[in-house]
DNA sequence: ATGACCTAACTTTTAGGA
């Protein structure tokens, strides 16, 4: 069988609702991690996602930040804070297990990685700080040696072919060295870029501004990603970017991606 | 130029986003 895991920074779940509901109807992901959901977990519209089939996770926040994940299959061992030795203030981080019987159990680290603008600032640090954070998470996932994928808006523009013109983006926290060395030292524990194993192009972006044109003048960043630990890299098929949801009404300025992965 | 960004909030302006 093959799962269908995506991701999407939606820019308020609530004003998404239309556009997110036509592109599950149409995609009919497994899994769909969500991220800026910008609502109190009493406040999402789960009686709506679950009428179409879903079981809801939720890690909500008021008026900002806020993940979520849609699952067609139950998940276990959540984890709703990547900070276990002080107050999680910021709603950002949600894992979760999906063990489908026959086959090993799979691990998912959904995130919404701050934003960090801008440089210098006490929010550029934070961001640096999260990372150490995720990190050292990785890390132990990794050693478990299970399939382990790490997905979201990770806030990081990796190289210059992941941005429409880099001189623009020098001070700006997406790519500012500091953060993209942290983001290095993330991938050289041992994780894969899905897009890089599946690249049909070499520009592919995940997000263009509302501003100034962007989506027509093609003005985007890629900045969400989707990590593989190697033994979910063995089982990984492919990786598409929706980029056509980008062109819908009242659209997120980001549009989803989706792996796809072989199970017995 | 008729206009040039979007979401949420104790909403008529501001914070936050990227």
């Amino acid at each position: 069988m093959i799962i269908k895991i995506s991701t999407w920074n939606v820019n308020g779940v609530r004003a998404r609702i239309d556009v997110l509901t036509s592109w599950l109807k149409n995609n009919q992901p497994d899994i769909l991690c969500l991220q800026e959901t910008k609502c109190v977990n009493e406040e999402f519209p789960k009686d709506h996602f679950e009428s179409m089939g879903y079981i809801v996770y939720l890690n909500g926040q008021k008026s900002f930040n806020g993940v979520a994940i849609l699952s067609k299959y139950e998940l276990t061992d959540l984890d709703f804070q990547i900070y276990h030795d002080k107050e999680e203030e910021q709603a950002r981080f949600i894992e979760a297990v999906l063990k489908i019987p026959n086959n090993l159990p799979f691990k998912i680290n959904c995130i919404y990685l701050p934003n960090g603008n801008p440089y210098p600032s006490a929010k550029f640090d934070y961001k640096l700080d999260w990372m150490d954070r995720l990190v050292e998470r990785a890390k132990m996932n990794i050693s478990l040696e299970l399939p382990y994928i790490i997905l979201g808006d990770f806030n990081i523009i990796p190289t210059e072919e992941d941005v429409y013109d880099h001189t623009n983006w020098l001070d700006d926290a997406l790519f500012r060295i500091e953060s993209r060395k942290k983001y290095r030292q993330l991938k050289n524990l041992g994780l894969y870029d899905a897009f890089l194993l599946d690249t049909k192009s070499m520009v592919e972006y995940t997000h263009w501004d509302y501003q100034g044109g962007a989506w027509d003048k093609n003005e985007g960043i890629r900045i969400d990603h989707i990590l593989l630990s190697p033994s979910a890299c063995n089982i990984f098929k492919n990786m598409t970017s929706h980029t056509n949801t980008r062109a819908s009404e009242k659209p997120s300025d980001h549009i989803p991606v989706t792996a796809e992965f072989q199970f017995v």
